[in-house]
RNA sequence: CCCAGCCAGGUG
């Protein structure tokens, strides 16, 4: 079943839904049961395809099967609520599996966290943060990325450097998707200084944007006239070795 | 440590 999970996966993963569905007959004809790893990553595929009734379904099925939804299967089907928009569905999710006995996991709040991010409802990402540590799991920097992108979303840069400062104090680490998310925030709002900034506190760490950030920094200098900065992301791109595709 | 789940971004 291991090595048809994997299949499974692929298959999901190429959007061939419909492939996937035979394999699972095909599953069947060798008298093999689908587990929690199967429904999975069934789950998570409808999800992407923005069937969460399917999925849902399929989260049914699998307990009338015998099957028990694990901590993947109930942080999947949050995954598909907070696409949608419907963080506090995914929120219901939480209680229910605590409910069930299932624990959630640093993924579970990471979901949850985003989720709400999105929708610019950062009490309650704050109020999930503190809560995850609370019941003694780490804030990733997946979480503080999140919450760093919900914050510059609403203009709350003031407020997002700070928590910049704090998540290195705490000893995590900054990755390139901390600073690609406060860069392009910055340039969205047309706040030069700070793209520099934190262009140069990226280089400072050793981390270097890919040619996709450049891009995409270039990108909106050009819609926005301001093509003597295009330049200087240009020019700044090739100073640090990185060729443009 | 094994098959499934979490973050940002471009050439509309």
């Amino acid at each position: 079943i291991v090595t048809y999970n994997s299949l499974v996966n692929g298959l999901c993963k190429l959007n061939k839904l419909q492939e996937a569905k035979e394999l699972l007959d095909e599953i069947s004809c060798k008298h093999l049961v689908l587990n929690e790893v199967t429904y999975s990553t069934l789950i998570d595929a409808y999800c992407n395809a923005g069937d969460i009734n399917y999925a849902l379904n399929l989260c049914d099925e699998m307990i009338g099967k015998g099957v028990l939804p694990n901590v993947v299967t109930y942080t999947t089907l949050m995954k598909g609520f907070c696409r949608i928009g419907k963080a506090q569905k995914a929120l219901d999710l939480l209680v229910e599996m605590l409910k069930r006995g299932v624990d959630p996991d640093h993924v579970t709040y990471n979901t949850l966290i985003h989720g709400f991010c999105q929708q610019g409802n950062m009490e309650m990402a704050f109020e999930l943060h503190d809560e995850m540590s609370q019941i003694h799991l780490k804030p990733t920097i997946v979480t503080y990325n999140s919450l760093i992108y919900g914050l510059c979303r609403i203009g709350r840069f003031k407020h997002a450097k700070e928590l910049i400062v704090y998540v290195s104090q705490k000893g995590i680490e900054l990755n390139e998707t901390t600073y690609d998310t406060i860069i392009s925030a910055h340039c969205n709002w047309g706040n030069l200084d700070e793209v520099h900034y934190f262009l140069d506190e990226m280089a400072k760490k050793g981390i270097l944007p890919t040619v996709y950030t450049y891009t995409a920094l270039m990108s909106k200098f050009c819609k926005v006239g301001q093509l003597e900065e295009a330049k200087e992301i240009w020019n700044e791109m090739l100073e640090n070795g990185i060729s443009p595709d």
